[in-house]
DNA sequence: CTGAAAGCGCTTACAG
DNA sequence: CTGAAAGCGCTTACAG
């Protein structure tokens, strides 16, 4: 036949009424088994694929799934919706993507149509759209189920992946302590970012297990933008005794802090080692190649939406390890060993 | 009322039958004016959406815009994303990404599946998913509309948004001539990219119009890659006599050169001026900065949206002017005058 | 210019 | 275990 076969084709060939159809497309037990597999063949030949429209108006609810997010990282973005395509796979759901504005006026009543329109399964909320409460009890009044992409729990289990930045904080400590570095500094991102808070927890914390103080002076906010990085260390490298190490909150800020120690005649890494945060490209670019913490992001997309299509699907029914997702170090060329004279 | 009103709602408020209602929504001339403002009033008042599912039903067409692309670079594919959004906002019109690999054995028949079982209204197609002939037959059978997004016109203008590489290629090479270099190099972008070609094309061309040649052995073939950059700056950077100037075919080839030059203790720009291609963040991050070709990507997504949804909406009758969009030069401080003693 | 009927391709609610 | 009827919220095809 020339058009896509429909559920009143199967029915037709298989001698059924569509009802019992609908009950093997939607994994019914209430069929007989040989009736199953007669049906199942006469699917498997036709090639029968449910509209999703279709099942969508009779099920009130689509088969799409929403990414909600107003990360500015386009690595981050690409890398999250790969994640969450890869999870998707073969289960009939699509994505739609949808990026929005936090500060904006209307943010809340955008993603309220969006959904609601959409009539989505679904959404996957990275951060930081993932930190705002009071979107959850806009997805529960909807019906629409949610996971949170978080550097730290904040929700149930169910609707969370988490993302364990501190450790990630943690393993930086660990490296430049390890080179011997005692006088380090931090600069962390945006207080509006949960990750911020946990990366500098992680950081402070491991340094304090070895007796090497995150002095306040030491530390400065970014914004988790390469120019904030500038504007950071040039106030921290100013100060004396300067620091010999540094922990950036990510990637684009650590890249603002090669710039300006390059300005300043600073030598990375001989008089200063830097760490980033990240792990995405531009970190191999600049110049030296920058140390840094990687979160397989990716990865955490594939987990996030396994546990968002948990519910349906016949597989998947274990819930994911969250200690499953812990950012490691990767060594390149911005650290060194804590200068001799320091 | 809790739920959302439907149509049959409207049409019992505005005592009419739903398919009067049905009329205003698609913007039918049929209907009297005083009718049609009672209706309007109520939909306004109400709040009335109409369903996209059953809408989509009825149309057999979703509103749902679908992305194809195998475009490698995350920056690339956000912006274009951005830009498509832009052209959809209030069109009522959502966008579902769908990665693809054109070398897959699969690829056609995924595609036909993907676009056949949404029943996507239009697709977009960015580099180098737009350069496959294989695919506009598919689209056309499907009924499904699309827009390619390519360097030059290689389908009928309504079909087509071009982004006019080649006159980036001129760009590149009227700066290094004006900047006195004569003896000059090119790392080309793989064959496989119409965008390669074109880039190259403009900058040979010219350069033959100032009396500058593109020697074949400054000539290298790469991959669009950061490695392949650094590949083909150490062949050509080994050639004597050495080129002062060198134009690459993106920037992630770019910063390769860069990494190469460095290694080389060739400095950059006193001995050496490098030109990238896009403007992608990695641009202001290397060292030094990069001078570089930068294409609008994010308004050329605008117009390719407002190209597929052109036939829809009530504005938006004309057609975008192909020399709209021109790529300009971004100068930044990895280009400079030609050595004195070249 | 307007409407009643039928239908898009599925599922729910109810029978049996 | 299976099915006939009604319905999801729209539009098409046909009348008038």
């Amino acid at each position: 036949m020339n058009r896509r076969p429909t559920i009143n084709d199967i029915a037709r060939l298989a001698r059924v009424s569509k009802k019992t159809v609908s009950r093997v497309i939607n994994q019914s037990p209430l069929v007989r088994d040989d009736t199953r597999e007669r049906i199942n063949a006469i699917i498997a030949e036709t090639g029968f694929v449910p509209d999703p429209q279709a099942r969508g108006l009779a099920f009130r609810r689509s088969f799409l799934v929403g990414m909600i997010y107003d990360n500015p990282n386009p690595q981050y973005v690409v890398n999250m919706q790969a994640g969450l395509l890869d999870g998707m796979r073969g289960s009939g759901f699509e994505l739609v993507v949808h990026p929005c504005n936090r500060q904006s006026p209307t943010f809340l009543s955008d993603v309220r149509d969006f959904v609601e329109r959409l009539k989505l399964f679904g959404v996957v909320l990275p951060p930081s759209a993932s930190e705002d409460e009071r979107l959850p009890p806009i997805f529960d009044e909807l019906d629409c189920a949610y996971v949170r992409i978080a550097s730290v729990a904040m929700d149930d289990p169910e609707a969370m992946v988490v993302t364990n930045d501190h450790v990630g904080g943690i393993v930086a400590a660990r490296h430049l302590v390890e080179l011997g570095h005692r006088r380090v500094g931090h600069i962390s991102g945006p207080p509006t970012f949960r990750s911020a808070h946990e990366r500098k927890r992680g950081f402070a914390q491991e340094l304090a297990a070895h007796d090497v103080k995150l002095l306040s002076k030491n530390v400065a906010e970014g914004a988790y933008s390469f120019e904030s990085g500038i504007a950071c260390a040039e106030k921290l490298l100013a100060r004396t005794p300067r620091i010999t190490g540094i922990f950036c909150g990510n990637d684009e800020m650590a890249a603002g802090v090669l710039y300006a120690a390059r300005k300043a005649g600073i030598s990375v890494p001989r008089e200063l080692s830097v760490v980033g945060y990240d792990d995405f490209q531009v970190a191999a670019r600049v110049w030296p190649p920058l140390t840094t913490v990687c979160t397989p992001t990716r990865e955490v997309g594939r987990i996030a939406a396994d546990q968002l299509l948990r519910s349906v699907g016949d597989a998947h029914g274990v819930r994911y390890d969250p200690q499953a997702i812990l950012p490691t170090l990767v060594v390149r060329e911005s650290t060194g060993p804590a200068p001799k004279d320091a």
